[in-house]
DNA sequence: GCCGATTAGTTGATCTGTCAATTAAATCCC
DNA sequence: GGGATTTAATTGACAGATCAACTAATCGGC
């Protein structure tokens, strides 16, 4: 690190690339979203998984974990969409240090009228734009990425 | 978008590998940044364009561009490091209206300081990840994404 | 069984970003 | 050349994220 290893050229312009495009894709997602149902990405993201787990609970940390929110994140963003009626918390029984986050039925309703837009927008903007071939490259390169930073 | 057209698994594992890559990457890369200089990536890409600038000097309106910064997000961020001492403003004599944002020598340092570590942490936790063909493959996907959305 | 260390989760202060409104100058165009 | 429109940039209020500090329960030895 001692003389930078500078990025060549065609580095750069890669990198550049690649910064806006998924800025771009992520704000047109959040926008959408947004306008469509009044759900901000992240608020999507708890909702969802939740209503894959069972039983529509899952511990804190364990949701923390899912979506790489900050626990003091997740903390404060459950309580904004408890306060919406969309989940509510319920102690744990076995650990009482733990939480349950739990999703209502109006938090379901709202998951479920908001989805088909958010995927019908991330088919247009990502998917309808690769070929297949495409999709297993970006697929491959990500879990490549992801992997080395520790999330295997 | 009536009977939603769901993303089949393939799909929905490649976004979600796509998203989960993305955030980790780019929050590693801002603690790195952080930690090392003091800097958020967003101070970071302001104090570069602005370095690779004529002058060292950029119209705000265009600076926004390049960054894809709303304006007001702008001005909120070059106050703050206009108070760090980092940027100066100075009129535009020929528009009235304008404003340019000045990379002072202390940004300059800053930065210089902190690019070497991050193009490193870039290097390290991106390319050196992905074989010569796989960078192409970004390259191009992400060129596609980004154009799609509108930048071209 | 009990004390230190760890883990779960929350809280409040602070920082950053967004949104809508505002100011001021330039441009349009008749 | 003067009134409507557009463009440049800022501002302030609010929403969301981060960070450090905190509480409370469990775990791990011994």
């Amino acid at each position: 690190m001692n003389q930078p290893n500078w990025l060549d050229p065609d580095e750069l312009r890669a990198w550049r690339t690649f910064v806006e495009a998924t800025q771009l894709l992520f704000d047109r997602l959040d926008r959408q979203l947004q306008q469509d149902s009044g759900l901000s990405h992240a608020d999507y993201e708890l909702l969802i998984r939740l209503s894959e787990a069972a039983d529509q609970r899952m511990r804190m940390s364990e949701l923390a974990e899912q979506t790489l929110f900050s626990r003091s994140r997740l903390s404060h963003a459950i309580a904004r969409i408890e306060q919406a009626g969309w989940v509510r918390r319920e102690g744990c029984p076995s650990d009482k240090r733990g939480t349950f986050a739990v999703l209502t039925p109006e938090g379901r309703q709202v998951l479920e009228a908001a989805a088909p837009g958010h995927v019908a927008a991330v088919r247009h903007h990502l998917f309808d734009q690769l070929t297949p071939v495409q999709r297993r490259q970006l697929q491959q390169i990500a879990n490549r990425i992801r992997e080395q930073l520790g999330h295997p």
